[in-house]
DNA sequence: CAAAAAAATGCAAAATGCTGCAACAAAATT
DNA sequence: AATTTTGTTGCAGCATTTTGCATTTTTTTG
C-alpha cells in the first residue's frame, strides 16, 4: 500500500470518527507504528490533524470552546409572545418549532387555552407540559444535538399527513429580498415541512435578525403571513416587509 | 482513551451542569481519580476551569443548574445507573423509558458509549442530548402529563415496528407473585410495547418499590430478564425474585 | 479537635515517541 | 545496463509521557 493511499485512510478514518489510535492503524494498514507515526506527523505538519500522544485528533475536535445556550434578549422574546397570543383561539390545531423564541412563546400562553399543539422541539415541549390544558404531541424522530429538534427519520412523513391551522417558527435570518435563511441544513428541511403543514404561518423573531442573510434559503417572504418582532408595528426597520405584504404585529 | 478526548469530555460536562466531581468522572471515564486529578489541573492552568476541592467549576457560572432536589434517592439511584453500566455495548440499540431511576442512569451512560438510544420520555431525552456522542431517536405521540411521556398514537405502532437490543425500565411495583404493576393504564400499554421490542428487559427499581402492588399488571416476573435495585445482590429482600428466576444486579 | 475526604508527592511500570541506521525498492542518471 | 540518488520502511535503543499506587499532607466536616 502506498504511503498516499495510506494517509488518505488516516483522513477518512479521522473524518469519520474523530481520532484515531496509532496502535489501531498499525493493526489495520499492517504497517509498524513507527510508520504511522511518520504519517501523522507529516499530516500534522499539514495542518490537517491534531497529532497527540497516542494518536491524532480531528481539527475540529475543539468542544472547548462550546457555545454556551442561554436565553438572550429575553424581555424582547416576551414581548414577542404577548403579540402572539392574539393570534389564538380555543380549538385550534397549533405547530411550534423550536428555538429560544418559541420557547419564550410557548412559556407565555394563555392558561385557559384548549388547544392542540403539535411540536417538534425537545425544550419547547418541556415548557409546553407545564400548561394545564393544552395537548401536546410530539412529533418524533431522530433528535439533533445542535437544534434539539427531531430533524429525521418519520418527521417529515408526519408533518406532510398533518394539517395545522397556524404554525409559529423562529427563525435565524430574514430579508426583504432573500427571504428567510438558516445555516443548518437538517433545520431547513424540517422547517419547509412545518410550512407546508400549516394554513397561516407566522415568523416569531427579534429585530436583530432582520436584514442578515445565512447560506440556505427556507422560504420566500410570500410563504409568511404574520411577522412578530419585539419592535412598534411603525417602525421602519419594518417597512421593507410590509411592502412585501406581509402582516406586522 | 486519549487523554485530549477526556479533556474534551470533562470540558463538555462543565459547560453543560457547570460542575464536575472528581469521583463522578473517575467512574465515568474509567480511570483512577489521580488522573483526573491531573486533568482538572491541566485544565485550571491553562485557564479553562476553575479547580477547587472535589472537583471543578465553569469559569463563569458557579452555580449547578442540574435540579438534583427534585430527584429523591438520588445516592441510591445512582448506585443502580452504575450497576447498569455493566449491560451496555457499544453498537447497541437500546431503549430507555421515563422516570427518575431512568433518567438517573441516562445521566450516568458511559460518556464514550456509542449506541442508539430510543426514548418515549422527554426528560430522559433531555437528559441524553447532553450525551457527547449517543444517537437519540425520540418516539413521539401525545404526551402523557403525568408521566411526561408519549403514550398513544403511533407510539404503540412505532415500537411494533422496531427490534432493540435491550430495554431499560423503571417502575412503580413489583411483587414476586404479582408480577410488575403500575396505576396508569396509558404508562402500562406503553410499557408494555416497550418490552415486546426488546431481546432483553432490565427493571431498574430502589428496593421500596419491591413487593408493593398497583392496579394494573404490567407483565408476569417471566418477562423480566434482570432486576437491578441499589441492593446488595445477596440482601434477603431479593430471594423471592432470585427463586422466581430473576437475574439480580 | 478528630475522622474522613481529597490532594499532593514520589515512584515504578507501561505505553508511546524519537533518532539513527540498515535494508530495500523505485526512479533518475551515467 | 549499471550506478547513483532518493524515498520508504522496520528495528533497536533510548527518551518522554502517561498512569496507577502507596504514602504523606492538606482540607473539609461534624
Amino acid at each position: 500500500m502506498l504511503k498516499q493511499e495510506r494517509q488518505s485512510v488516516i483522513l477518512r478514518e479521522i473524518d469519520i470518527h474523530n481520532k484515531v489510535l496509532s496502535s489501531d492503524l498499525s493493526i489495520k494498514l499492517e504497517v509498524s507504528e513507527d510508520t504511522i507515526r511518520r504519517d501523522l506527523n507529516e499530516l500534522a505538519e499539514q495542518g490537517k490533524i491534531t497529532k497527540v500522544h497516542g494518536g491524532a485528533l480531528s481539527k475540529s475536535y475543539h468542544l472547548s470552546s462550546y457555545p454556551k445556550s442561554q436565553v438572550y434578549s429575553v424581555e424582547k422574546k416576551t414581548k414577542i409572545a404577548q403579540k402572539a397570543r392574539s393570534l389564538l383561539r380555543n380549538g385550534m390545531f397549533i405547530l411550534i418549532s423550536g428555538g429560544t423564541t418559541c420557547r419564550e412563546f410557548a412559556r407565555n400562553l394563555p392558561l385557559d387555552l384548549n388547544a392542540t399543539i403539535f411540536t417538534i422541539s425537545l425544550p419547547t415541549a418541556m415548557q409546553l407540559m407545564e400548561h394545564p390544558t393544552l395537548e401536546v404531541v410530539f412529533l418524533g424522530g431522530k433528535l439533533s444535538k445542535n437544534a434539539q429538534l427531531s430533524v429525521t427519520g418519520d418527521v417529515l412523513r408526519q408533518l406532510s399527513e398533518i394539517r395545522m391551522d397556524i404554525c409559529f417558527t423562529g427563525l435565524n435570518g430574514l430579508d426583504p429580498k432573500k427571504g428567510m435563511t438558516d445555516n443548518d441544513w437538517e433545520v431547513v428541511q424540517v422547517t419547509k415541512a412545518m410550512m407546508q403543514a400549516s394554513d397561516q404561518v407566522v415568523a416569531l423573531t427579534i429585530s436583530e435578525k432582520l436584514n442578515s442573510n445565512h447560506r440556505m434559503k427556507v422560504c420566500n417572504l410570500t410563504q409568511i403571513d404574520t411577522l412578530i418582532t419585539e419592535l412598534d408595528e411603525e417602525d421602519d426597520l419594518l417597512l421593507p416587509f410590509k411592502q412585501e405584504g406581509l402582516n406586522i404585529l
